[in-house]
DNA sequence: GTCATACGGGAGCGAACGTTCCCGAACTAG
DNA sequence: CTAGTTCGGGAACGTTCGCTCCCGTATGAC
């Protein structure tokens, strides 16, 4: 019986993340995110019931798409070292938006929110242990070492991917941080 | 002539240092700084132009006493791989303020600053530096393998060490973080 | 001692913040 | 067709923001 919604909900939040992802938690207002979803304050308000609850929104958006395409790109049968690297070299391509939106949200808001606290260990763990699964393959197909220690050296790659995601969001050339990511493989020798 | 200062400047600043690494730029209202600082805004305005003024001097502060850390704990004769791993494992001590005020800086700001960009820059360029030619000395007393490259390695630890002071800020546990540093040593290898 | 100067303190400026209210319009179940 | 509900739109709420002004006061050069 109600009048449907004229907007597309999915979309909004997808356009949130995106400002939210440039721009942080505090240094967005709802203004600007009426602006950038063409949404009044009041169907914004209807719909996402506040900015928080649309942050969390977005940031769950995001980071379902990013782990999707880590599955995409780690999963099935691609040579191990190739998939690995290409999935660390699309993460910092020019063409990115810099840096990730839940390492900035980490490092925004750190502890004190432990909403988005919850989703930050939750992100880093899945994406460590989708690492993992993939160095495990790699040691099973003996593309890999069979003594390399999957679980240890999946949490330093991830360490090493926050780490170029930060500098690619810090400006730093796109050509260096390939050059990072090829030495990185190299922990898989 | 005229009326001297009744508090300490250089305490003031980090003060602010500490209070904007914990809470960010944005997050950091000019009534918190008064309060941390026990400065009315009249007074903190007068001796500090204005709140992105102070940031600046409160991150030249923090970088400031970082890298003299560094130099003295990465300087001199110690053996090369207890100095650096003492020194990244001090970096994500329980004791420390989480996280890095640079990193944050850079997470939070971005590019869209050019004068927090540029310091960013340079912290991290002068890091970068700083363990390069640690791994320099290392390779010439012969602690180090001949043919490991420093730069390039160097660079990588760099990456690391970000990302480690991520999860810190992120409040990851402190032993996953000193096993990480263990596992970056290996790198030496 | 005089005077110019910067001090610490507190009220208060205009602007922007997150949020809500009210509106006529549009859609659907009956 | 009507009743009921949510819609998009815009004004406006109270609060907090960064920042400034004005105050009486304390200081040091002369």
């Amino acid at each position: 019986m109600p009048r449907p919604r004229e907007f597309d909900e999915q979309q909004a939040v997808a356009r949130a993340a995106e400002v939210f992802h440039r721009h942080g938690y505090h240094a967005t207002s709802t203004r600007d995110l009426s602006e950038a979803l063409t949404l009044n304050p009041s169907s914004l308000y209807r719909a996402f019931s506040d900015k928080h609850t649309l942050f969390l929104r977005a940031l769950d958006h995001y980071q379902a798409s990013e782990s999707a395409r880590a599955a995409a790109a780690l999963g099935d049968g691609r040579p191990v070292r190739a998939a690995l690297r290409d999935w660390l070299t699309s993460m910092v391509a020019p063409s990115e938006l810099p840096g990730c939106f839940v390492v900035h949200t980490a490092v925004e808001l750190g502890t004190d929110d432990p909403e988005t606290e919850g989703r930050v260990r939750a992100a880093f763990d899945g994406t460590k242990t989708a690492v993992a699964e993939l160095l495990r393959r790699g040691i099973a197909t003996g593309e890999l070492p069979a003594d390399l220690d999957a679980d240890a050296t999946a949490d330093l790659l991830f360490t090493i991917l926050t780490g170029l995601r930060v500098r690619h969001r810090a400006g730093q050339d796109p050509q260096e941080l390939r050059a990072t990511v090829d030495q990185a493989l190299r922990l898989l020798d």
